[in-house]
DNA sequence: GAGAGGTGTCGAAGCGCTTCGACTCCCCTG
DNA sequence: CAGGGGAGTCGAAGCGCTTCGACACCTCTC
């Protein structure tokens, strides 16, 4: 393992001389620098990461705290950590992988450690447990997703809210009255994930404003689980003709489901996904949606938090605004019978 | 930010008995250790990570190489990336999230900063490039995947090879003669992805034996491509009565196109696909299939790295034995009309 | 009762890097 | 032409930990 001694004395400079080459923190001759570059190359000298941490009091990585769970969101959870480390390498940082497991300990035992500068946490429950050593410890940080209170957080998601808003909005405007809401597995509301809530409020108060009524329930993913719920909703609320969608597994078998009962869409009923464009337009009707910009948000958080880092910036809560495609499964409500 | 020295202080005795009632390897007495840990959690002491690197030589940081693209089985990818993280912790190891962006230099980069003590690669070609500099460094590695040259490597996997004869045995043995193949996108094939054309190796070679007809079509997800890639098929050979799928996003479409075309599953056309178990039961018809064992496939993968880590293991290939479950979209093939 | 052999603890020497102060040139200014 | 100041380089002092050898003390054994 080559040393910065050694590229030191190949390059016939001293140490120091070497890890200002490296840092640009001191003015450098041309000459020397390109002696000492050619050497670092010849060599193919790589600085010691420990030693670089030890000395420089930081590690240059990003830690970013992803769900153990897997039942939920899932390839949107895998690109925003890919666009995470992806970004993080522009800035030079790498990214160490923490799964929820741990819960708060990691936390702990990152910032205890110096083991990362910073951390990054996904799936960001309204009263997160994390939050509370969060604001007491020094490390910069970056949440994906919005809790409930953001005080001395920062903090980037998508608007939610205004997702709900804007699917309720474009339902309203093609005439329908009476909205059903398939929303995520049970379990997310019960731990009150963010985003699920407050999609749910943003639904609910823009169709109080424009006078509809809607109906939600929570879905496992599945055929099964869909026939099921979807069959109470018809029960319950007969003239259903709009469907907000927000669970990429309850996708599909809605529009099977629907298929199969002589519903079609978008002529009987209309259908608003929030989910990836991907996801949207390789359903069996390509779906109006809202976007989730997952590389965006992963973008953006490592951005905000590199700021942070450099002391360029404070905290800040960034919300994404939504926006929705109009594809073919939204169209004119049905005349009322 | 304790240190070692203030826990040494705080508990009165020197900095060296700290370092060895910590990592165990000189015998301390019931006493001393007691006082020590009582120091410890006192005053919240976490051992800095840099200077342990540093001065033990080692950083308890496995890399872990995702694939950059996330057009293929993502939350395979990712069951994989968080078993992989969960089990690196129950061994003391952290995980750093490396993606194929940077290719081979990030291999470089890792084993020569010291930054991980290991890596695991998944996504790997058959001809990889970064193959090459894993077999020159001292480092350990794990492969998730199957190159064509194994030699001086460790790889884990499932036995893509008798997951493909597997798929055919079944349908054989329900006397299916002609069979076809929907397989991964055609991408996925041109950079020679080793599971995919294993797969198909397999399932050829029990085909010939078995005596049966295989017609095998690349396939990129979602409906459009799935609508022409079936026609073609049945253009091609009108009697075929069997499918093997291998790729989670055509699932769902073929069920539906098939259903859509008057073809019956199982009673017309049995359908066997490769996937994990969880889209196995939540298609709309629960699939027959060859589980994807994702987190055997990460745990595996830390276990060997672990061992290999500790010098108790060399080289070697494990290939999990692949399992067909039978569900409801398989049965014997319909009487020639 | 002296030597052998454990057991438990300590001091000191690094690990490879960053950074601070100091030093040497050399050019510019008055 | 002296003095000030910037540019470029170096030496040395850590950063917080691990580990090696040394040492003190204690318990056996013959």
């Amino acid at each position: 393992m080559v040393t910065l001694a050694e590229v030191a004395q190949h390059a016939g400079v001293s140490a120091s001389t070497v890890s200002y080459v490296l840092s640009g923190k001191r003015s450098i001759s041309a000459t020397t620098r390109q002696r000492v570059e050619e050497s670092i190359r010849e060599l193919g000298y790589h600085p010691n990461a420990g030693a670089r941490a030890l000395a420089g009091k930081r590690s240059n990585i990003i830690a970013l705290m992803v769900p153990l769970r897997t039942d939920m969101y899932v390839p949107v959870m895998m690109e925003i950590a890919i666009a995470v480390a992806t970004t993080a390498r522009t800035h030079g940082y790498d990214v160490l992988l923490l799964t929820g497991e741990e819960g708060p300990d990691a936390v702990r035992r990152v910032t205890g450690s110096g083991l990362a500068d910073a951390m990054i946490l996904m799936d960001v429950e309204l009263e997160d447990e994390r939050l509370p050593l969060l604001r007491e410890t020094w490390q910069p940080s970056v949440l994906i997703g919005l809790p409930a209170d953001t005080t001395g957080l920062t903090c980037v998601d998508l608007d939610w809210s205004a997702t709900g808003a804007l699917c309720v909005e474009h339902l309203a405007g093609l005439g329908h009255r009476d909205i059903a809401v398939i929303g995520e597995a049970p379990a997310v509301y019960e731990r009150h994930t963010g985003f699920a809530e407050r999609t749910l409020d943003g639904l609910r108060a823009r169709a109080r404003a424009a006078d509809l009524r809607v109906l939600h329930r929570p879905c496992e993913g599945g055929y099964d689980a869909m026939a099921l719920t979807l069959s109470r909703i018809f029960d319950e609320r007969p003239g259903t003709t709009g469907f907000v969608v927000q669970n990429e597994s309850a996708v599909e078998p809605l529009l099977a489901l629907l298929r199969q009962q002589g519903r079609a869409v978008p002529e009987d009923v209309s259908v608003v996904a929030i989910c990836p464009d991907q996801v949207a337009v390789q359903a069996s009707v390509r779906l109006t949606s809202v976007a989730i910009p997952a590389q965006e948000m992963g973008r953006h958080a490592v951005e905000r938090l590199v700021a942070k880092l450099e002391g360029r910036d404070g905290d800040e809560v960034v919300l994404l605004a939504p926006e929705l495609t109009v594809r073919a499964s939204s169209g004119p409500a049905p005349a009322a019978p």
